[in-house]
DNA sequence: AAACCATGTTAACGGTGATAACATTAAGTT
DNA sequence: AACTTAATGTTATCACCGTTAACATGGTTT
């Protein structure tokens, strides 16, 4: 007779801790969560964390990996029936950045938090970069097509769009978008950006 | 003989208190931040600083205007020897923002920090919408002169240069900028982009 | 079976934000 | 001038948090 329904052991703590810290994140729609919170959730001591992750932080930037899978789930499924290197295609691209920001609040904060571990930000900067690479590429396939002779100005097209697609998302998630022109839609303002910037490469 | 160097009643506490947390997050260089720490370079107790604010977001929340203030300084200085409504005026305006966002790390973290506080909230909201003003006015300005056609796009135009100009600072804060271009230079970047938008117009 | 090691437990520590209870001083009233 | 009151400090204390230490458990190796 098994009276232990929980074995001592976890058998899988590591991810199950990684998955319980996500799923607060997102019930109580912020990453400033606790180590016993994911304790409890999982049913284990706090310190039992400590044998997966080095610190709170480890942890956190667990989930963070989570979330750029996450993000790159988002763009994967909206590049999906779009032919590539088109305006709508530049076009999904960033209506799922923005949309990602919106759905996923906490995690898109979680995502650029500030944070210092050295060590771990490697990882995320690859991460980061992979999806930068996307829109990169999408760009440079719409400027050979379109404009063969700005070909080269991808990097820096792609970068600006970037930057001007994160502000927009950045200023949404801080409710300030409203605040600024409480008519603003951030797909509209960033479509008319995109193509502003495409414009100015004739 | 006076012994008491110190009397026990402070007098300015509560300015006192908002520079010193000024300071010490100026000097770490981040806005995370003890009350202790703060009650030891005023040379209190830390519980008398609840005397003067309701808790600890109350005092950042102080900050953050002190914040407001610096970067609206920035701003105004650099409008002080331009004409108005010229495109020199506008790159200054840009220029000034990413600035204050390189040169003030903390502070420009601190003043885009989600917090919580409802009440607070809205005296920030204001001082924001001031400075966004200052663009708004400059970009107005400058439409009515050299694109009067497309003058009733101001507040439309004025928000996709902040929301630029806001994501190239947020990613050049997160050491991102680098790390997609590296040759990237953030004002650069918002020239080229206030360019692009302004020519759009045409 | 014994030894070992990964992984869990409870106990405890230092630091943090915050409150309570008390002390001191300044200001106002009579 | 003496008393009252309110403002503004103090120390003691709390609950909570991240983290470490010391110990317990149980699967794996020899």
């Amino acid at each position: 007779m098994n009276q232990s329904i929980t074995p001592y052991h976890h058998g899988d703590l590591r991810n199950c801790a990684i998955i319980a810290a996500a799923e607060i994140i997102e019930s109580i729609g912020s990453y400033d969560i606790t180590i016993a919170q994911v304790a409890k959730r999982v049913g284990v001591s706090a310190p039992a964390l400590y044998r997966h992750f080095t610190d709170k932080d480890a942890l956190l930037t667990a989930v963070r990996e989570l979330t750029h899978l996450g993000i790159m789930d988002y763009i994967t499924r909206a590049q999906a029936d779009i032919e590539h290197g088109t305006l709508a295609h530049l076009d999904a691209l960033g209506s799922a950045y923005l949309r990602y920001a919106t759905d996923k609040k906490a995690f898109f904060g979680l995502m650029w938090e500030d944070h210092g571990d050295t060590e771990s930000r490697r990882a995320e900067t690859r991460a980061k970069r992979t999806g930068f690479q996307v829109l990169h590429e999408a760009i440079e396939l719409y400027l050979k097509r379109h404009k063969p002779d700005s070909a080269g100005d991808s990097l820096k097209t792609a970068t600006l769009m970037w930057s001007t697609a994160h502000g927009i998302a950045t200023l949404q998630h801080n409710r300030m978008l409203d605040t600024f022109d409480e008519d603003a839609d951030a797909d509209t303002l960033l479509r008319t950006a995109t193509r502003a910037i495409l414009r100015s490469k004739d």
